[in-house]
DNA sequence: ACAAAAGTGTTGTTCCTACACCCATGA
DNA sequence: TCATGGGTGTAGGAACAACACTTTTGT
């Protein structure tokens, strides 16, 4: 079976960009390729759109593919269309990036397609196609978009101490966060609730929050977010932070 | 000539959300199809992206091709692609947008495909396809930008009055703006170059002021742009704008 | 008692907000 | 002189930035 057309016509491919966080570090998942262009090298998960699925399901149903779970946060990020971004012709991709905790879900890395493996953040492998660049510009639009809001709820646990918060930003950031101002800006907000205290720790027990979603919904819906989340003042910048990787 | 391949393709196209500006109101350029879905009706430009062309190429070619002018201001917006956004069969579009100072071109609004017409922003007729809801996603867009950095120098002449500055953002944003705070701001930023005054005005005339992109770019670039350019108190929100077409 | 991390007090400064007021021009 | 916008002064309060300090736990 075939299908023709008038014109030629590109294929369609979405790629998703998958970060994810165990409380210290910022991995990304790779695979890696199995067949011929780019095979052995490592390229971010990925796949044709099914005839009649949505662009976001195709999505979902890669993540799904390659990490066994539903339903993942996901969010459109850009469309890569270079003619030449693909040797065996032209294919255009739809960019979806995914937060997960890897904590909560123990997420397999292994699948159908090939090896998967979790990467530090800064140890990445050098990708296949475009993928570098892809990462890229996902990764910066998750710097952006903590500056202006609280977003990476996906990435933390249900419960959380504003500690391991502040440490999931400032791997993002890159930068050291100054302690005091983190914590009076995320309770101004008003979008955590406090929980009880944390165990076993050899040092005063933090409180444990959980986020608000109907707080958040009521900021954000409530006219305007006049919040830049991450302020200048907020970031320590002499005191660059690798990702981690204890 | 024809073109075969083993799995079905979606065609793939560019839709142009083209933003004029005239100095009082808010205009989207539209064009009337010609042909059977939809005949008739309107819609945004747009068309089939060439097989050997960037994305962004297709978006700049359909724009000078509806308005004459080359090299306009665009940013891919978001990528659509409902498996029945479009009755031939499955078209997934990149939806790109343009700003445009109308009274500095003086942009013909006719094409060869079919009548072009330019819109009251708030007078929009019912549009083609998913076209209304591509146009929402833009102006939602638009507004969103607009607060957090000043942008929109496309849309004004090179030399330009802060009320004339104030009156597109009142304009975008929906809302009138406090003429003070507004006035403050923008001085404050110090990315407008002051010029000589107005002539010929009923009133005491106003300076004239240009982008200096210089300075905008040093202020992105440092680091960090911790501006919320529209700030919440800047809005008088009883009093709503309509885009006013005089 | 000590180390370690949690959490709080506080001060100077900058920015935001909401006013009121004066200025320069053409008619 | 009046109408019409252009432009400025300012005061109270909120938010930010940069400090130092106290608290609570396990070992």
């Amino acid at each position: 079976m075939s299908f023709t057309y008038k014109y030629p016509r590109p294929a369609l491919t979405v790629d998703c960009i998958i970060f994810g966080w165990d409380g210290q570090n910022l991995k990304i998942l790779l695979i890696q390729r199995a067949n011929d262009p780019f095979q052995g090298h490592w390229a971010l998960p990925g796949g044709f759109v099914e005839p009649e699925e949505e662009l976001r399901d195709a999505a979902l149903r890669e993540l799904e593919e390659e990490t066994g779970i539903k339903g993942l946060f996901v969010e459109q990020l850009f469309t890569f269309g270079s003619p030449d971004r693909d040797p065996r012709g032209r294919v255009v991709s739809v960019g979806y990036y995914a937060l997960i905790n890897l904590n909560e879900y123990e997420v397999k890395a292994s699948s159908d397609a090939g090896d998967a493996r979790w990467f530090f953040f800064d140890e990445l492998p050098s990708l296949a196609f475009d993928h570098e660049n892809i990462l890229d510009v996902a990764y910066k639009r998750l710097q952006a978009k903590v500056r202006y809001e609280p977003i990476g709820f996906e990435l933390l646990p249900k419960k959380f101490t504003i500690s391991q918060m502040r440490a999931l930003y400032e791997n993002i950031m890159g930068y050291e966060i100054n302690k005091r101002n983190f914590h009076t800006k995320v309770m101004k907000l008003g979008i955590l609730r406090q929980l009880e205290r944390q165990t076993d720790v050899a040092h005063r027990p933090a409180y444990l929050y959980e986020f608000d979603e109907e707080k958040y919904k009521e900021l954000t819906d409530s006219g305007f977010k006049d919040l830049l989340f991450i302020t200048e003042g907020m970031l320590l910048k002499n005191k660059k932070t690798t990702h981690s990787k204890n």
